[in-house]
DNA sequence: TCCATAACTTACGATCCGCTACATAAATGG
DNA sequence: CCATTTATGTAGCGGATCGTAAGTTATGGA
């Protein structure tokens, strides 16, 4: 017999919904950064005090760490999906940026993307894992243009991390849906222009 | 008779030199930026006390104005020599881009731009003294912009925004002189393309 | 020589930071 | 019933933060 899931755990019964702490620090992170984000704020915000914090999540870092799974899997880009498509390279590009654009001014009170963003805080551990949903998405485009453009793809790939990461700092500055879709369509006139130019070449 | 400059003054002599220790802060703050330098990191690289370091420069908000106003004599892009040229309008801006990417990978250790990067910051202070020139630029190429296509300047200047704040992200990823180089260039397609398609609009 | 001035050194206050020791409350298992 | 387990509230620790009060030292001016 296996054990369903019914089954109550022994002790005390945690007196908060740990999802939807999750949800609202996730919401805090977002809206100030990982560093501007205190133990204090979170526990006040959640209603609990320091020690059922950190009992629940072991520490402020890894809550922000199991904070970025939850964004990975909900509300960052699905670059799986934008890229797996067999249209033109850089139209698939093109739908990254304006979905970046998109996604980034979402929510006027959490502007911008909580990965790029948290990966420019101070605190050693939050910054690294950050920074390795970062890398992976960069290696994730990177591939993708290799599989067809081996010689171009570190330039590109360095061109749309510059964009997604300046539009995640001008969603954080104020800027709207729709300033952000102009620039981004803006950037997509440099990846289109780069492999029209390719094929030109390639016809010849 | 006017007191000549050579006239010391009363009490005892300051016994650091304050361009040196304002020099000294603005590395540590292009490096760290604001948040993360303490009052007492300044005052340990710069060899001096707390109460040296207030009769001197005020607070740690009062000193990084002092220094915004030291980089944008100094260290900042110069838009006026960039812009006010009669070359066409786009050669200028991909020409401001080129430049961000040369003067933001100019110092490994201090990558990025110093004002950028500190409106950032979580101080209301240094960020209200850095956007002041953040602002202060942007009004300057919206202006330059606007003067023969005000339609697009305002879509034109979100667009330089973003990318130099992506540029300035980028040089503090680590993105050497040669990445942020094409990365500006590959922008500066969209630009060009932009102004061609506008040239030929009005031609026909 | 003595005073006024200004920068110096030492030490500390007040507040916030992440985090925890300790005793207590609320549940399950025997 | 009691033991075990887990969560909770109170209260506080050690350290870092920005900033300052108090007393000392070094200069110029009378």
């Amino acid at each position: 017999m296996e054990q369903t899931e019914s089954r109550r755990t022994r002790g005390r019964p945690r007196q908060f919904d740990l999802d939807e702490a999750v949800a609202t620090a996730q919401r805090l992170f977002h809206a100030r950064g990982y560093d501007a984000v205190s133990v204090a704020d979170l526990t006040q915000a959640i209603g609990i005090n320091p020690p059922s914090f950190y009992a629940a999540f072991g520490s402020k870092a890894d809550l922000y760490s199991r904070i970025l799974d939850r964004y990975a899997a909900q509300g960052a880009i699905p670059l799986p999906d934008l890229l797996s498509a067999d249209r033109p390279i850089a139209e698939c590009l093109v739908a990254v940026l304006e979905e970046a654009a998109r996604r980034y001014a979402a929510d006027p009170g959490a502007a911008g993307c909580l990965v790029i963003e948290g990966a420019r805080c101070a605190d050693r551990e939050a910054k690294g894992a950050a920074g390795a949903f970062i890398t992976a998405g960069e290696e994730a485009i990177y591939r993708f243009i290799a599989a067809r453009y081996p010689d171009q793809a570190a330039c590109i790939q360095d061109y749309m991390s510059t964009v997604m990461a300046g539009l995640s700092a001008s969603a954080r500055n104020g800027h709207n849906f729709d300033r952000l879709l102009a620039t981004a369509r803006l950037a997509g006139v440099g990846l289109e222009q780069t492999f029209a130019l390719n094929r030109q070449g390639r016809e010849k």
